[in-house]
DNA sequence: TCCACACTGTCAGCTGGCTGACAGAATCGT
DNA sequence: ACGATTCTGTCAGCCAGCTGACAGTGTGGA
């Protein structure tokens, strides 16, 4: 639905990234909007020895470079951008594509007051069970496949690797959930996750 | 600046707030957009028992009824708001309100992602530093007036009020502040404010 | 097949900030 | 002018989560 009014725009300069490159850093020269073609990447704020993920971007993801966020390529990764001004432009000439953007923006917003809220109100065993049931009912499938390894969710969930590993373990241990294997969990008392997920 | 095309809008509907009064709540049935005439408000997220308050809106400031967030009067106040259908005619026809609006919803975007950097990385203390430090510079003067009282900076600063207390105590007697009186702060030693902003 | 390296689990120790409690200061209504 | 109410400062006790350390488990390359 996006890309629809994307491919209205004049073409786009065409970017390739490898693993673990930085698309865009904070303070970058321009200001460009881009488009991710294939591949993913992760929108993160940093600190001295701390990060915190944002977010993930898919392929046909929309964003932009102006934000004080850094966006790192996850595998290798094409992206096509636009400078800003384009944007703009088309604007006044389509205005529905404003109607849409804003959408875009919105929902990015509403993104970041979820994660403002679980900041401030809730612990991460809490947060960590509301992730799990959101990709549970984002994945169809109940068992839930996990992106990455612990490090990057613990950047997620916006705590540290031990802690996240140590959470997840007891959980296992309580029969909350299951492992198969690395890379998958199977939710097994949604009642209980449910319940952690809300309290505190 | 934004007044100015909110008025070429078709009349809107006036309101007033008691103090304390909750301008909207989330889940409010119409999705309207609003701009505060007089008084002001405070918008705010809430948990069992406990707030944070994400800003302060001043006459001529725009909001929206949607988000999951309160807003509540901090005196009596007036705010005009029409519904957010309207918002979209009119892009339609004059669309460089367009491109004002996205510049509003962006400088949100960005103050939200401040403030998650803030819960993730900094202490209430470093947040403390940087707060006074942001005040100093809005307001010219370098006396800065606090709003309200400790409870709603403590909420702005997402901590509880006797840890903001006992900070701001020991600011003053470190002699990094003074306190002319309970509604002003002067800013004494901008250097090492700065560094606390910056560290830790 | 074996070594190197990256990922994972777990533990002990520490600490920032929360909570509840209470006494002192301001402010207000009548 | 004096109770009542609200606001403020401070303290002791507690706990979630961070840190560093280290052993165990994969996984891949030559």
């Amino acid at each position: 639905m996006e890309s629809d009014w994307l491919q209205r725009l004049p073409a786009g300069r065409q970017n390739l990234y490898d693993t673990g490159e930085m698309i865009c850093r904070p303070g970058m020269a321009h200001n460009r909007i881009f488009m991710l073609n294939s591949g993913s990447a992760r929108i993160c704020l940093s600190a001295e020895h701390r990060e915190l993920t944002l977010g993930c971007l898919k392929p046909g993801s929309i964003y932009v470079t102006h934000t004080r966020a850094w966006v790192e390529s996850l595998e290798p990764t094409s992206i096509t951008s636009w400078p800003i001004e384009q944007l703009t432009l088309l604007i006044v000439e389509a205005p529905e594509i404003a109607i849409t953007a804003m959408r875009e923006i919105g929902k990015m917003l509403q993104q970041a007051t979820t994660l403002i809220e679980d900041l401030a109100f809730r612990s991460v065993e809490s947060r960590l069970a509301r992730y799990l049931l959101l990709e549970e009912s984002t994945q169809q499938c109940q068992t839930i496949q996990l992106t990455g390894q612990t490090e990057l969710l613990a950047s997620l969930l916006g705590t540290s690797r031990q802690t996240l590993s140590t959470l997840l373990n007891r959980m296992i241990r309580d029969g909350l959930v299951a492992r198969p294997d690395r890379q998958h969990l199977i939710l097994l008392d949604t009642q209980r996750l449910q319940q952690l997920a809300s309290v505190s």
